[in-house]
DNA sequence: TGTGAAATTCCGGTATG
DNA sequence: CATACCGGAATTTCACA
Protein backbone atom coordinates (compact mmCIF):
# COMPACT_ATOMS: atom_id res chain seq x y z
CA UNK A 1 0.00 0.00 0.00
CA UNK A 2 2.31 2.68 -1.12
CA UNK A 3 1.89 5.86 -2.60
CA UNK A 4 0.46 5.14 -6.36
CA UNK A 5 -1.60 2.61 -4.45
CA UNK A 6 -3.15 5.56 -2.50
CA UNK A 7 -3.91 7.60 -6.25
CA UNK A 8 -5.37 4.35 -7.81
CA UNK A 9 -7.77 3.97 -4.89
CA UNK A 10 -8.48 7.90 -4.90
CA UNK A 11 -9.69 7.51 -8.28
CA UNK A 12 -11.22 4.68 -8.63
CA UNK A 13 -13.34 6.06 -5.57
CA UNK A 14 -14.91 8.99 -7.55
CA UNK A 15 -15.69 6.16 -10.72
CA UNK A 16 -15.15 2.67 -9.63
CA UNK A 17 -15.73 1.62 -13.34
CA UNK A 18 -12.64 4.05 -14.52
CA UNK A 19 -10.86 1.38 -17.10
CA UNK A 20 -7.24 0.57 -16.06
CA UNK A 21 -6.05 2.57 -19.28
CA UNK A 22 -8.05 5.24 -17.80
CA UNK A 23 -5.84 4.80 -14.29
CA UNK A 24 -2.83 4.45 -16.43
CA UNK A 25 -2.91 7.89 -18.23
CA UNK A 26 -3.71 9.67 -14.87
CA UNK A 27 -0.80 8.44 -13.19
CA UNK A 28 1.49 7.66 -15.91
CA UNK A 29 1.83 3.97 -15.15
CA UNK A 30 1.41 0.79 -17.59
CA UNK A 31 -2.19 -0.90 -17.90
CA UNK A 32 -0.77 -4.58 -16.91
CA UNK A 33 0.22 -2.80 -14.01
CA UNK A 34 -2.29 -0.80 -13.07
CA UNK A 35 -4.69 -3.72 -13.67
CA UNK A 36 -2.65 -5.94 -11.29
CA UNK A 37 -2.41 -3.17 -8.34
CA UNK A 38 -6.26 -3.54 -8.54
CA UNK A 39 -6.28 -7.09 -8.57
CA UNK A 40 -3.96 -7.09 -5.13
CA UNK A 41 -5.62 -4.44 -3.11
CA UNK A 42 -8.30 -6.27 -3.93
CA UNK A 43 -6.66 -9.77 -2.89
CA UNK A 44 -5.13 -8.14 0.50
CA UNK A 45 -8.89 -6.91 1.60
CA UNK A 46 -7.79 -3.33 0.95
CA UNK A 47 -10.60 -2.53 -1.21
CA UNK A 48 -13.84 -4.50 -0.07
CA UNK A 49 -16.17 -4.04 -2.86
CA UNK A 50 -16.47 -2.29 -5.48
CA UNK A 51 -20.14 -0.77 -5.15
CA UNK A 52 -22.23 2.10 -5.79
CA UNK A 53 -23.71 5.67 -3.87
CA UNK A 54 -27.20 5.65 -5.00
CA UNK A 55 -29.66 8.85 -4.66
CA UNK A 56 -31.54 8.18 -1.64
CA UNK A 57 -34.90 9.72 -2.91
CA UNK A 58 -35.13 7.70 -6.01
CA UNK A 59 -34.94 4.54 -4.09
CA UNK A 60 -37.30 5.20 -1.15
CA UNK A 61 -35.38 5.99 1.28
CA UNK A 62 -36.44 9.59 1.71
CA UNK A 63 -36.21 9.81 5.18
CA UNK A 64 -33.47 8.99 7.30
CA UNK A 65 -32.92 8.60 11.44
CA UNK A 66 -30.56 7.63 13.89
CA UNK A 67 -32.28 5.02 16.33
CA UNK A 68 -30.81 4.70 19.89
CA UNK A 69 -31.43 1.18 21.56
CA UNK A 70 -30.97 0.00 24.81
CA UNK A 71 -31.14 -3.84 25.48
CA UNK A 72 -32.37 -5.38 28.42
CA UNK A 73 -30.83 -8.78 28.83
CA UNK A 74 -27.58 -10.43 26.96
CA UNK A 75 -29.74 -13.73 26.14
CA UNK A 76 -32.18 -11.99 23.65
CA UNK A 77 -29.12 -10.51 21.35
CA UNK A 78 -29.14 -12.92 18.72
CA UNK A 79 -32.49 -12.48 17.57
CA UNK A 80 -32.03 -8.79 18.11
CA UNK A 81 -29.16 -9.25 15.48
CA UNK A 82 -30.97 -11.32 13.15
CA UNK A 83 -33.31 -8.43 12.66
CA UNK A 84 -31.46 -5.78 11.95
CA UNK A 85 -29.69 -7.55 9.46
CA UNK A 86 -32.59 -8.98 7.42
CA UNK A 87 -34.15 -5.16 7.84
CA UNK A 88 -33.84 -3.43 4.61
CA UNK A 89 -34.53 0.11 6.50
CA UNK A 90 -31.47 -0.85 8.70
CA UNK A 91 -28.50 1.17 6.76
CA UNK A 92 -26.24 0.49 9.76
CA UNK A 93 -26.15 -0.88 12.86
CA UNK A 94 -23.38 0.10 15.22
CA UNK A 95 -22.50 -1.29 18.96
CA UNK A 96 -21.78 1.25 21.77
CA UNK A 97 -19.99 2.08 24.22
CA UNK A 98 -22.38 4.13 25.64
CA UNK A 99 -25.98 4.73 27.80
CA UNK A 100 -27.42 2.76 24.80
CA UNK A 101 -26.23 -0.43 23.44
CA UNK A 102 -26.76 -0.20 19.72
CA UNK A 103 -26.94 2.68 17.26
CA UNK A 104 -29.22 2.18 13.86
CA UNK A 105 -29.36 4.41 11.00
CA UNK A 106 -32.46 3.91 8.90
CA UNK A 107 -33.51 4.96 5.94
CA UNK A 108 -37.53 4.79 5.14
CA UNK A 109 -40.00 6.16 2.01
CA UNK A 110 -42.24 8.01 4.84
CA UNK A 111 -42.60 8.90 8.79
CA UNK A 112 -45.50 6.03 8.96
CA UNK A 113 -43.04 3.54 7.66
CA UNK A 114 -40.62 4.64 10.55
CA UNK A 115 -43.31 4.56 13.11
CA UNK A 116 -44.51 0.93 11.61
CA UNK A 117 -40.69 0.03 12.11
CA UNK A 118 -39.61 1.48 15.35
CA UNK A 119 -43.02 0.67 16.74
CA UNK A 120 -43.41 -2.92 15.61
CA UNK A 121 -40.27 -4.25 13.75
CA UNK A 122 -38.15 -2.87 17.30
CA UNK A 123 -40.24 -3.15 20.18
CA UNK A 124 -41.41 -6.42 19.55
CA UNK A 125 -38.01 -8.05 19.71
CA UNK A 126 -37.88 -9.51 23.40
CA UNK A 127 -35.32 -7.48 25.46
CA UNK A 128 -35.70 -4.03 23.69
CA UNK A 129 -36.26 -2.06 26.87
CA UNK A 130 -36.09 1.45 25.59
CA UNK A 131 -35.36 3.29 22.37
CA UNK A 132 -34.67 6.88 21.11
CA UNK A 133 -35.48 8.37 17.79
CA UNK A 134 -33.37 11.18 15.90
CA UNK A 135 -34.31 12.22 12.58
CA UNK A 136 -32.27 13.44 10.37
CA UNK A 137 -33.22 16.84 8.52
CA UNK A 138 -30.89 16.60 6.24
CA UNK A 139 -27.26 15.63 5.04
CA UNK A 140 -23.94 18.06 4.76
CA UNK A 141 -21.91 15.43 4.58
CA UNK A 142 -21.42 11.29 3.45
CA UNK A 143 -18.96 9.24 2.72
CA UNK B 1 -37.17 2.29 -12.75
CA UNK B 2 -38.52 -0.79 -13.42
CA UNK B 3 -38.00 -4.17 -12.16
CA UNK B 4 -35.39 -4.80 -14.32
CA UNK B 5 -33.33 -1.75 -13.40
CA UNK B 6 -33.54 -2.74 -9.78
CA UNK B 7 -31.77 -6.19 -10.91
CA UNK B 8 -28.83 -4.16 -12.45
CA UNK B 9 -28.48 -2.49 -9.25
CA UNK B 10 -28.21 -4.76 -6.95
CA UNK B 11 -25.93 -6.48 -9.32
CA UNK B 12 -23.99 -3.26 -9.85
CA UNK B 13 -24.27 -3.08 -6.01
CA UNK B 14 -22.42 -6.19 -5.53
CA UNK B 15 -19.74 -5.55 -8.15
CA UNK B 16 -19.94 -2.38 -9.86
CA UNK B 17 -16.90 -3.22 -12.55
CA UNK B 18 -19.21 -5.29 -13.59
CA UNK B 19 -19.07 -5.17 -17.04
CA UNK B 20 -22.26 -4.82 -18.93
CA UNK B 21 -21.97 -8.49 -21.19
CA UNK B 22 -21.71 -10.57 -17.51
CA UNK B 23 -25.25 -8.21 -16.19
CA UNK B 24 -26.43 -9.70 -19.61
CA UNK B 25 -25.72 -13.51 -19.11
CA UNK B 26 -27.35 -12.83 -15.70
CA UNK B 27 -30.62 -11.44 -16.45
CA UNK B 28 -31.30 -12.42 -19.84
CA UNK B 29 -30.83 -8.83 -21.97
CA UNK B 30 -29.02 -7.98 -24.35
CA UNK B 31 -25.68 -6.43 -24.22
CA UNK B 32 -26.50 -2.71 -25.10
CA UNK B 33 -29.66 -2.46 -23.52
CA UNK B 34 -27.46 -2.80 -20.71
CA UNK B 35 -25.21 -0.86 -21.35
CA UNK B 36 -28.30 1.72 -22.08
CA UNK B 37 -29.89 1.07 -19.21
CA UNK B 38 -27.10 1.97 -16.81
CA UNK B 39 -26.23 5.22 -18.84
CA UNK B 40 -29.78 5.98 -17.82
CA UNK B 41 -29.71 5.46 -14.46
CA UNK B 42 -26.74 7.67 -14.42
CA UNK B 43 -28.41 10.46 -16.35
CA UNK B 44 -31.25 10.37 -13.45
CA UNK B 45 -29.36 10.52 -11.08
CA UNK B 46 -30.39 7.21 -9.64
CA UNK B 47 -26.98 6.59 -9.63
CA UNK B 48 -24.55 9.23 -8.21
CA UNK B 49 -21.86 7.26 -7.98
CA UNK B 50 -19.88 4.56 -8.76
CA UNK B 51 -17.16 3.75 -5.64
CA UNK B 52 -15.48 1.97 -3.29
CA UNK B 53 -15.96 0.12 0.06
CA UNK B 54 -12.43 -0.15 1.58
CA UNK B 55 -10.60 -1.53 4.30
CA UNK B 56 -11.12 0.76 7.40
CA UNK B 57 -8.32 -0.97 9.43
CA UNK B 58 -5.74 -1.12 6.21
CA UNK B 59 -6.65 2.77 5.66
CA UNK B 60 -5.99 4.47 9.12
CA UNK B 61 -9.42 4.59 10.47
CA UNK B 62 -9.78 1.44 13.09
CA UNK B 63 -11.81 3.80 15.56
CA UNK B 64 -15.14 5.29 14.73
CA UNK B 65 -17.40 7.18 17.30
CA UNK B 66 -20.36 9.28 16.84
CA UNK B 67 -20.24 13.15 18.17
CA UNK B 68 -22.99 14.83 18.62
CA UNK B 69 -22.78 18.90 18.59
CA UNK B 70 -24.57 21.18 19.77
CA UNK B 71 -24.09 24.91 17.83
CA UNK B 72 -24.50 28.27 20.41
CA UNK B 73 -25.50 30.82 17.29
CA UNK B 74 -26.70 30.59 14.03
CA UNK B 75 -24.42 33.15 12.39
CA UNK B 76 -21.46 30.47 13.14
CA UNK B 77 -22.86 27.94 10.91
CA UNK B 78 -20.94 28.56 7.68
CA UNK B 79 -17.12 27.90 9.67
CA UNK B 80 -18.60 24.61 11.19
CA UNK B 81 -19.63 23.41 7.76
CA UNK B 82 -16.62 24.60 5.85
CA UNK B 83 -14.21 22.97 8.72
CA UNK B 84 -16.47 19.61 8.47
CA UNK B 85 -16.58 19.34 4.60
CA UNK B 86 -13.01 19.91 4.79
CA UNK B 87 -11.92 16.86 7.58
CA UNK B 88 -10.40 13.91 6.28
CA UNK B 89 -11.79 12.35 9.93
CA UNK B 90 -15.22 13.20 9.58
CA UNK B 91 -17.50 10.46 7.34
CA UNK B 92 -20.81 12.01 7.62
CA UNK B 93 -22.71 14.98 9.06
CA UNK B 94 -26.34 15.16 9.38
CA UNK B 95 -28.45 17.90 11.04
CA UNK B 96 -30.86 16.70 13.35
CA UNK B 97 -33.97 17.33 14.71
CA UNK B 98 -33.66 16.99 18.21
CA UNK B 99 -31.32 18.29 21.74
CA UNK B 100 -28.18 18.37 19.24
CA UNK B 101 -27.54 20.45 16.15
CA UNK B 102 -25.47 18.24 13.92
CA UNK B 103 -24.53 14.33 14.14
CA UNK B 104 -21.12 13.63 12.82
CA UNK B 105 -19.66 9.99 12.15
CA UNK B 106 -15.58 10.36 12.41
CA UNK B 107 -12.95 7.75 11.60
CA UNK B 108 -9.67 8.34 13.08
CA UNK B 109 -6.27 5.77 13.29
CA UNK B 110 -6.45 5.76 17.47
CA UNK B 111 -7.74 7.51 20.70
CA UNK B 112 -5.26 10.93 20.47
CA UNK B 113 -6.38 11.81 16.89
CA UNK B 114 -9.70 11.71 18.17
CA UNK B 115 -9.47 13.37 21.54
CA UNK B 116 -7.24 15.77 19.27
CA UNK B 117 -9.91 15.92 16.81
CA UNK B 118 -12.73 16.77 19.60
CA UNK B 119 -10.48 19.64 21.29
CA UNK B 120 -9.14 21.35 18.69
CA UNK B 121 -10.77 21.14 15.01
CA UNK B 122 -14.91 21.34 16.93
CA UNK B 123 -13.79 22.68 19.81
CA UNK B 124 -12.23 26.00 18.54
CA UNK B 125 -15.56 26.66 16.56
CA UNK B 126 -16.50 29.76 17.26
CA UNK B 127 -20.19 28.41 18.08
CA UNK B 128 -19.90 25.21 19.45
CA UNK B 129 -21.30 24.90 23.10
CA UNK B 130 -21.30 21.19 23.70
CA UNK B 131 -20.33 18.03 21.97
CA UNK B 132 -21.47 14.40 23.21
CA UNK B 133 -18.87 11.26 21.70
CA UNK B 134 -19.87 7.60 21.49
CA UNK B 135 -17.31 5.18 21.09
CA UNK B 136 -18.57 2.70 18.12
CA UNK B 137 -17.28 -0.74 19.36
CA UNK B 138 -17.69 -2.96 17.01
CA UNK B 139 -19.87 -2.57 13.50
CA UNK B 140 -22.91 -4.88 12.71
CA UNK B 141 -24.19 -3.64 9.52
CA UNK B 142 -22.81 -1.31 7.37
CA UNK B 143 -24.65 -0.05 3.86
C1' DT C 1 -27.71 -6.99 -35.06
C1' DG C 2 -22.96 -6.46 -36.88
C1' DT C 3 -18.53 -4.03 -37.39
C1' DG C 4 -14.55 -1.20 -36.09
C1' DA C 5 -12.30 0.68 -32.03
C1' DA C 6 -10.83 0.12 -27.43
C1' DA C 7 -9.85 -2.47 -23.30
C1' DT C 8 -8.44 -6.63 -20.80
C1' DT C 9 -5.58 -10.37 -19.93
C1' DC C 10 -1.81 -13.27 -20.50
C1' DC C 11 2.96 -13.84 -21.52
C1' DG C 12 7.95 -13.25 -21.87
C1' DG C 13 11.65 -10.35 -20.87
C1' DT C 14 14.11 -6.91 -17.84
C1' DA C 15 15.52 -4.18 -13.96
C1' DT C 16 15.90 -3.53 -8.90
C1' DG C 17 16.62 -4.53 -4.02
C1' DC D 1 15.49 -14.81 -5.41
C1' DA D 2 11.33 -12.07 -5.21
C1' DT D 3 8.85 -8.22 -6.73
C1' DA D 4 7.33 -4.85 -10.01
C1' DC D 5 7.45 -2.93 -14.42
C1' DC D 6 6.80 -2.76 -19.55
C1' DG D 7 5.53 -4.04 -24.41
C1' DG D 8 3.22 -7.01 -27.61
C1' DA D 9 -0.45 -10.53 -29.07
C1' DA D 10 -4.92 -12.87 -28.59
C1' DT D 11 -9.45 -12.42 -26.72
C1' DT D 12 -13.22 -9.90 -25.04
C1' DT D 13 -15.96 -5.85 -24.63
C1' DC D 14 -17.82 -1.42 -26.13
C1' DA D 15 -20.18 1.99 -29.00
C1' DC D 16 -21.84 3.16 -33.15
C1' DA D 17 -25.04 2.88 -36.93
Amino acid sequence: MDHIDSQIIELLQQNSRMTSSDISKCIHLSVPSVAERIRKLEDKGIIERFTLKLNRNAIGQALMAYVSVMLERTENIDSFRATIIQSRYVLECHHLAGEYDYMLKVAVPDISTLEQFISVSLKNIQGVSKTNTVIILSTLKEE
